[in-house]
RNA sequence: GCGUCCGUAGCUCAGCUGGAUAGAGCACUCGCCUUCUAAGCGAGCGGUCUCAGGUUCGAAUCCUGACGGGCGUACCA
């Protein structure tokens, strides 16, 4: 239901009944809730155009809309503003109608376009790390929630295989021999030892030179020792997808190395465009308003990022038919992005009608506003922040209740992973966040332990009465009224998400569409005898709605609900 | 230096692209469990939206400048 859009549909036919053009309307959600529900501002701003009243054209606007069963009331308001305020029958029959629909009323897009979304690529010399985490979560999340508008999403793990150091790295391997499997779980500790060899051993460095060149002219042995490599790298980035609930699989990568082929073709289309200059030996790009160029290959011959990345938008754009690719990548890279995506319009390879995004997002920081370590200095790894975040759910719990073994690691591991993800969702991502355990796995506030707990509340609710609840909702209170108007902002805030590619947006809406859920359970009951049937199925199914909001939303978020807290 | 993003309660953050008296959580003070999960709810406390100008009916939001900070600044990714 996009209250919202109807609102504003009908605004513009009323400004068409009084004849006045408006290129956009917009209704926003009342500032007080004493106004109403929605306001519609745009009166004051046309006055001057006009040279008329702002409470003239308000009213007359007024007098025009349509009101249908949905509004129950129109106010001219202050200097020119209309406060809307929706009826309840409309509000109880269009969320009973919610009910029935799996998708809880939101309606898919019917002129669906491809969107290609870059996200998590993460290294595949190195273990996984904090510093992928936002990327991958958050990009995963636009993806299951593009994917979920209707849109034809296609994910793409841009991982980095390729490069001088995996040289060393398969040198290494291969001296180690056989039975490498265990060697190779901790990467960190491997990228470490064969370092050490490097840095120690001549021959050992020279040997790794050469297989640098060696896998670069695509000798088979190294290309065979490379991929065993890259294999087992790839297996350990695919535990960790699927513990965080992140949907990327085999088939979503596309790695570095995939473009190597092309990298000399584009260099060559990029002197064939006459774009291409050759600067203090390297070959550049120079594009307005920016001193420093862009680098598509160095001095030495090699190629460098740029060169990959231009090669992957001409492919997303030409074989993968992308109308829109969303590079999920931290804000540090946006003069590299904003340089890349001026070369690649310049060269043709994305049309004006691509959309380039860079969705940037801040760093993680520890509670002293220093970038997110470990004690000794190094990243953290990924795996192990999981397990912490998992071990720190799973005492919460133990302090609550007894449970079975098993029933206590479900139930961590969702809470404890589903908090971590939660907490990095929640904010703007924009900008840099603090990351506070404390914080992340307390029950109050904006996190996710507070709507697992509504929703294990209404879960247990459900149990008690026994069976599915059926009827219809007929709001009764102001409280339901709003939890009700909240249940069916479902879609407008999808819709805003989505535009603006910020996942805060779900959260936000979560978190008070929860605390209008808490309100309403300690007033409103639903079991106790006393209470009249119909008022009891009302009072469920909107409770009912309200769990199947918590769990959708999560779900988008890749975030699993337990029945039992 | 230049570019870029930012500065909102003691702390962590919202504030939907210019709207009405700037909102939450934490912390602190109080109140509510024989009643559907108190991992909850309610009340209170807390603000010169860094500062100074400007634009206009109206500014935390837009513009200019100052101050303070993050990040980036030619062959790493």
């Amino acid at each position: 239901m996009q209250i919202r859009k109807v609102l504003e549909e009908k605004i513009l036919e009323a400004f068409e009944h009084i004849a006045v053009d408006v290129d956009r309307v917009q209704v926003l959600p009342a500032s007080k809730p004493e106004f109403g529900d929605y306001q519609y501002n745009g009166a004051m701003a046309l006055a001057k155009r006009l040279k008329r009243n702002p409470k003239e054209i308000a009213q007359s606007l007024v007098e025009s809309i349509q009101k249908g069963d949905m509004i129950e009331s129109l106010e001219v308001a202050g200097p020119g503003f209309i406060n809307i305020k929706l009826s309840k029958y409309w509000l109880s029959t269009r969320v009973t109608q919610a009910l029935e629909d799996t998708r809880l009323g939101v309606s898919i897009k019917n002129d669906p376009i491809k969107v290609v979304i870059d996200y998590s690529s993460p290294n595949m010399a190195k273990q996984m790390h904090v510093g992928h985490l936002r990327s991958t979560i958050i990009g995963d999340t636009l993806a299951n929630l593009l994917q979920f508008m209707g849109e034809s999403v296609i994910r793409q793990n841009h991982i980095g295989d390729w490069g001088t150091q995996f040289g060393m790295l398969i040198a290494y391997l291969e001296e180690l021999g056989e039975g490498t499997e265990g060697t190779l779980k901790d990467l960190e500790q491997f990228y470490k030892d064969a370092k050490k060899r490097f840095d120690e051993d001549e021959f050992f460095a020279n040997r790794a030179r050469e297989y640098v060149v060696k896998l670069q002219s695509g000798d088979v042995y190294c290309l065979n020792l490379w991929k065993n490599f890259i294999d087992k790298s790839l297996s350990h980035c695919e535990e960790i997808y699927q513990r965080l609930g992140v949907n990327l699989t085999r088939e979503d990568v596309r790695a570095e190395s995939d473009y190597n082929d092309e990298l000399a073709n584009i260099v060559k289309e990029l002197q064939e465009k006459g774009l291409l200059v050759e600067s203090r030996g390297a070959k550049c790009v120079f594009v307005e308003n920016s001193d420093t160029p862009l680098i598509v290959q160095k001095s030495d011959g090699g190629y460098l990022y740029a060169t990959t990345d231009l090669a992957a938008i001409k492919f997303r754009v030409q074989k993968l038919g992308a109308k829109r690719i969303l590079y999920v990548v931290d804000s540090r890279q946006s003069e590299h992005f904003k340089l890349v995506f001026k070369v690649a319009r310049a060269a043709g390879y994305a049309p004006k009608d691509i959309k380039l995004e860079h969705v940037k997002f801040g760093m993680m920081l520890d509670k002293s506003g220093r970038p997110f370590k470990t004690r000794d200095g190094g990243t953290v790894k990924l795996i192990d922040l999981l397990q912490e975040a998992v071990n720190r759910a799973k005492e919460a719990i133990r302090q609550k209740d007894e449970y079975s073994k098993e029933e206590i690691l479900k139930i961590a591991e969702i809470v404890g992973i589903g908090a971590v993800k939660y907490a990095d969702l929640s904010i703007n991502r924009e900008s840099d966040y603090v990351f506070d355990w404390d914080k992340m796995l307390s029950l109050d506030g904006n996190t996710s332990l507070y709507q697992q707990y509504a929703y294990a509340r209404i879960q247990s609710i459900i149990r008690r009465y026994g069976k599915e609840p059926t009827g219809t909702v007929a709001i009764e209170d102001e409280l339901e009224r709003k939890l009700v108007l909240k249940l069916l902002e479902l879609e407008d805030t999808l819709i805003l998400a989505s535009n603006e590619s910020a996942p805060h947006y779900l959260t936000n809406y979560l978190y008070s569409l929860t605390t209008l859920f808490m309100k309403f359970y300690e007033n409103n009951p639903i079991l106790k005898d006393d209470i009249p049937k119909e008022l009891k199925e009302s009072r469920l199914m909107i409770a009912k709605a309200t769990a199947e909001t918590i769990k959708l939303v999560l779900g988008i978020m890749g975030i699993k609900t337990v029945d039992r807290l």
